[in-house]
DNA sequence: CCTTATACATCGTTATACGATGTATGGTCA
DNA sequence: TGACCATACATCGTATAACGATGTATAAGG
């Protein structure tokens, strides 16, 4: 990551609450899909990614599912439950409340 | 803190930097200091300020220096050495690459 | 057949935030 | 004067998070 990574503790749970909310995804695809989006800039390890999937799943927010995918191989499919839309929202409060909040003292003009 | 104190994590050497480049300041009037500007958003507790000031300190990026205050106290001001300065520049930097990759995945359009 | 990308998983390390706790001082007010 | 409170610094132990390392297995492709 191109940035001090200590920045995202707090925010991996949401960033992946918020990916889920608009489809199914698997692990691995989830991992290809925030460095899309981000432009390189989020790139998940497994050693990240997994034990966070498996924390929200088991408090409540996600359900997990296997299927097999078209190339044949069983994939886990993990999607939102009501529980974790909810938790999506409050997520999404907390960060806009946060960073306006530190964005507040930081814009301050310089003495 | 009225959110997900998580968050916090990587953004308080950040805020401590970035308060500290405007005046020299002591502990409790940093968590103070904090406080007002933030509304009470933040509630930094001395249990965090202190170990973090002093690991700031001991990276090079605090001078600190015992003072009479007003009180007639003993107080510990910290203000920034150079270092300090060029991290705190590094720190803003890395503060807005993040948050601006963030909300490019958050505002996406739910499905 | 061998390598690479995919795909899931766990373990151990490191670092952080912070609640709890301890100590000391100065001001306020009954 | 004595009790109490806010101020002011500090450290220790706990909980938790991110993640590097590592392991396993399968499908694709040269």
């Amino acid at each position: 990551m191109p940035f001090n990574r200590e920045l995202l503790k707090g925010s991996i749970a949401l960033l992946l609450l918020r990916l889920l909310s608009e489809r199914d995804m698997y692990g691995y695809e989830i991992i290809q899909e925030a460095a899309r989006r981000s432009e390189d800039v989020f790139e998940f390890k497994e050693g990240t990614l997994y034990p966070a999937l498996h924390q929200l799943h088991k408090r409540g927010y996600l359900r997990s599912e296997w299927r097999l995918g078209a190339s044949g191989k069983q994939r886990k499919y993990y999607g939102l439950t009501a529980a974790g839309r909810k938790q999506a929202q409050r997520g999404e409060r907390d960060w806009h409340l946060f960073t306006q909040t530190v964005n507040a003292i930081l814009t301050r003009t310089k003495t």
